[in-house]
DNA sequence: AGCCGATCTGGGAGCGCTCCCAGGTGTGGC
DNA sequence: GCCACACCTGGGAGCGCTCCCAGATCGGCT
């Protein structure tokens, strides 16, 4: 391996300090803004630093602090679902901007769950991060139980599949969304209150369906082949509207799983004829900033924010950081119902 | 700062190298499958390893290399426009695939080109990556130029803003794409050849519109008038193609610069009660692999691989971790088209 | 005057690894 | 039998940084 580009002129602590006419430590004391440093120094040395360009080597530093200032964000999908999911991209740049506010760099992954298991554990084993934020929300995900035996501090969004406590989770209550989504529908008269279920094999999806089910019963309304599930895709939202449909013209209402979804059910309603919300009444899941408001109705949708989730998730690791034995706890973070006019 | 979670434990390459009864050079060959280990103490230390669980210090390994492993892909934009860009969203996946081929990490910069220029020079400059692949469409970034003056081998996705030469560069024929998409609707009779450009503040949309206006020239077409500038957007498609059906009803085709706009673009032309192709044939750009063909009808869509670029670009940066001397090049990637229902 | 604590500085050690070099052992050719 | 050359091994140095500790200087207090 030959030595890096240009690295014959990169400057060293040594170089700065010698250049300042101090020592090693004490420019080291002043580029860290240390104690005990006088004004005099940490002048000539932060004028040296800039004359010669200097930038730190962050392994050299690493090597002694244990701390690689970096985090991981961990996306553990299907690999055909990483591309579309406009609250995974959400979440990607939240992260980026979270870990950044706390001086942290985010290091992105992607893994497959059926190929990437053993390349990720090795990655975060490695020492390249110092913590990870990990999105698995697949209950067939080995992912979770895998990260459990390592030494590095994790914080999960959302459910971690097969784990149910001893980690450290931030997720939204999605059963309480789906409960103020369906009372709003109630309370403006519906009866017929069909829901488009997100896939089965995540908890988000089943909870937001046991909300429904649950909030129909206590309103006395029977939800008894009411739902339909899809994959949260538009042409599975719009797919799963026109089943609903065909078994129950009669219709009057909608929950959505998911902002997507609920755009594919809107084209659905609108080729069958169906005002809205006149005729049926649509609330979703998501409350995405550039899809809910700009759909024709706007939707009504319960208002989740992934800067909110990921702002929790930091804020823990960096707990976790400090104090390894922090005791894990599940956060559940509240949702609220964005009303527009598809309701 | 304390010591990293459960650091105690963590056992270092002098710990496997006891544990295997050999020394820590022989253990260090065994584990970097180097040469002249005999087979026998190559066993007993990948042995020693397994058995501790040992993974070795990054950042001691690369203060020593100067290799990092890591190589940082950029994605300078306005803030409002990362999220909703799926060619982009590609480019991520494709980006961390293509690394993780040629065993390197990823680490993602989303890097506002407003505000966090001097971050994200920062990061670059500071040791925590190899490389980097740059995508900055914008002419208006400062970022290329700034990065010129770097010490680590850059590659850029799509013209560098501002920069003709001197710097590594892989982008698609966007001329000759839209010649093509032009020829094709030329060749199938239509007459009346719209577009909607893209935004022409990035050289690929103004690549493509003038790959439009070039060939309609060259077919006796008159261009005139024909133009409208949109950006990027479903909504700004549509809108687009509102203009231009306002301002020429007899439009019998029409070449639109992406293909999130095209869908917009179809909607208009569905409510203005345009049947496609038999009234306006549509051809647009990018052919994203979950939009174009999704789409009723089906898009025409001029063809360019995320993956193909971002494999070119990787190739590039390896060469030029060996050979930091190897000459700039502009390499253009070919285009083709995607002959589908809509034209 | 003397002492003590606060302020500041420099040198040394060491983080965990890779690489170089010196040296040891075996095998084949003259 | 001996040299040459492969093969294999261990120890030392050193990457660039932070942290600890010893020492120097300087008030301000008894």
């Amino acid at each position: 391996m030959g030595p890096r580009a240009g690295d014959e002129e990169r400057p060293t602590l040594e170089d700065v300090a010698a250049f300042a006419g101090v020592s090693r430590s004490t420019a080291s004391r002043a580029l860290n803004d240390d104690a005990y440093v006088s004004a005099a120094a940490r002048e000539k040395v932060l004028a040296a630093a800039r004359d010669l360009g200097y930038s730190p080597n962050q392994a050299a530093r690493s090597l002694v602090t244990r701390r690689t200032g970096a985090v991981a964000v961990v996306l553990s999908e299907p690999e055909s679902r990483l591309l579309d999911d406009p609250y995974r991209a959400a979440v990607m740049r939240a992260g980026y901007r979270e870990l950044a506010d706390v001086g942290r760099q985010m290091v992105l992954i992607f893994s497959d769950i059926r190929e990437d298991l053993s390349r990720t554990v090795r990655f975060l084993e490695g020492g390249h991060v110092d913590g990870a934020l990990v999105f698995a929300p697949h209950r067939a995900d080995p992912l979770p139980k895998a990260l459990r035996l390592l030494r590095i501090p994790i914080v999960f969004g959302g459910q971690a599949a097969g784990i149910r406590r001893g980690v450290h989770v931030v997720d939204f209550d999605n059963e309480g969304g789906a409960r103020l989504a369906v009372e709003h529908l109630v309370a403006a008269g519906r009866r017929r209150i069909a829901t488009i279920a997100g896939p089965q094999d995540q908890s988000a999806p089943i909870d937001r369906l046991a909300g429904w089910r649950k909030t129909l019963l206590n309103a006395g309304l029977d939800p008894a082949d009411l739902a339909e599930e899809a994959d949260f895709t538009l042409s599975g939202g719009a797919n799963a509207m026109s089943a609903l449909l065909a078994r129950h013209p009669d219709v009057d209402a909608v929950f959505v799983a998911s902002d997507m979804m609920a755009v594919g059910a809107l084209r659905t309603l609108d080729a069958a004829g169906r005002r809205i919300p006149d005729d049926v009444a649509v609330v979703s899941f998501d409350d995405n900033a550039t899809l809910a408001p700009a759909m024709d109705p706007p939707l009504t949708s319960v208002h989740q924010d992934p800067r909110e989730q990921v702002h929790a998730m930091v804020e823990i690791l960096m707990q976790l950081l400090d104090d390894h034995d922090l005791k894990p706890r599940q956060h559940v973070l509240p949702v609220s119902l964005a009303v527009r006019a598809s309701s």
